[in-house]
DNA sequence: TGCCAGGCCCTCTTTAGGGCCTT
């Protein structure tokens, strides 16, 4: 598979079209199976952490009140990912907040998104649920932190992602398992995954 | 005033509703 980012947003709440913000951030470099590079920052965008979002992430005001500001952290992470191509955990949630937080620095996003939720809905049918945390226990992934915490959740995206691109290799026979093929599969309604799996294996 | 996310996906569907995911 080509190099991809996998990140991972923390924030104030599920909707910047609302008003939340992002609190921290992470990406991590898959290349070659393996982690190769990492970047994550908590961010200061000035806006109050609710108190449930505090228990839930054990990110405080007072931590991010001594964070860099959003917009530098949002430059940094925007050029450490680069033009590759992004992965995230239910990728519709973290292309919001990516766009909406870039777009406060005048920059927009260069690249699709891959989501390991749709992936993991078609190639873990069976998972008792598709969050990242029951996906971690179920795949038998290792534990790469805190829940709920950018580093340790991207990490753990990163891990699922190697582990979708092993079952790809091992059950379903796909000798090379490239972007444009998780994109094809993530769309892809259940009943044709075998058709569209089809198209990329070898007989 | 009162409301407040939104995309995916299943089904007792398609003239719709509700659960799953993300914080």
């Amino acid at each position: 598979m080509e190099v991809v980012a996998v990140i991972d947003f923390e924030t104030t709440g599920l909707s910047p079209a609302q008003g939340d913000r992002a609190t921290e951030v992470a990406a991590v470099i898959v290349e070659d199976g393996r982690v190769v590079d990492r970047y994550q920052s908590l961010m200061n965008a000035g806006v109050r952490i609710p108190a449930f979002i505090e228990a839930l992430t054990g990110i405080s005001n007072a931590m991010v009140r001594s964070a860099p500001p959003a917009g530098e952290v949002m430059r940094e992470v925007s050029d450490f990912v680069g033009d590759i191509p992004i992965v995230a955990h239910n990728a519709s949630f973290d292309a919001k907040f990516w766009d909406a937080e870039l777009a406060r620095v005048q920059r927009s996003r260069r690249q699709e998104f891959v989501c390991s939720l749709l992936l993991s809905r078609r190639l873990f049918p069976l998972a008792p649920s598709h969050k990242l945390g029951a996906l971690v226990e179920y795949a038998q992934l290792p534990v790469a932190g805190r829940y709920h915490r950018a580093l340790a959740d991207a990490e753990m995206a990163a891990s699922l992602l190697l582990r979708l691109e092993e079952e790809l290799r091992q059950r379903h026979r796909v000798p090379q398992v490239s972007v444009e093929l998780l994109r094809r599969i993530q769309r892809v309604p259940k009943a044709q995954l075998q058709k569209c799996l089809a198209a990329f294996t070898r007989a």
